[in-house]
DNA sequence: AATTAATGTCGTATATACTTGACATAATGT
DNA sequence: ACATTATGTCAAGTATATACGACATTAATT
């Protein structure tokens, strides 16, 4: 998978940890390292719930155009 | 969860059948049935590649303002 | 240089996304 | 009316998202 670097991005613009963030969402540390890392395919849930507190849109941090692997 | 009409215009849009599409991004019919009835919470990676066929945005079809149940 | 905070990573466990097969009903076509 | 297709739903299984605890390493503070 690849990693995710537009929401490290966003979390450092805003001068969040990743354990902010992870408690802003309310999930583990380790969830928003794994996302970041590229490691896990978050729930749309997820992201929502992180586009909001990052204040950015669906679109702008979780689209990604190639990468057609599997599922 | 909450149901997502939003594909299902989309995809009938297309003309395609819940069948069609589910083909069309690698699952099984039942997880596109499921998701448009809202019993479950895809994983991104999903939500891309229906997304993708459908010719959508992610904003488009899987962003909801209310609704922060749980995570 | 020493402490502390932030990140990366591993192992084990649990919840749930997703599969497959099956069947019932609703809708569409002949 | 009958046949076919599309949808909804259930049960049992598999894969994986996520949790929690721990520890190592890197970056920041003092």
């Amino acid at each position: 998978m690849t990693r995710n670097i537009k929401i490290k991005v966003a979390r450092v613009q805003l001068d969040m940890t990743q354990k902010d963030l992870a408690l802003a969402v309310g999930v583990s540390r380790q969830t928003i390292n794994a996302i970041e890392q590229g490691e896990y395919n978050p729930t749309i849930k997820l992201c929502r719930a992180i586009c909001k507190v990052l204040g950015k849109s669906l679109d702008e941090l979780f689209w990604e155009e190639e990468n057609e692997d599997e599922r």
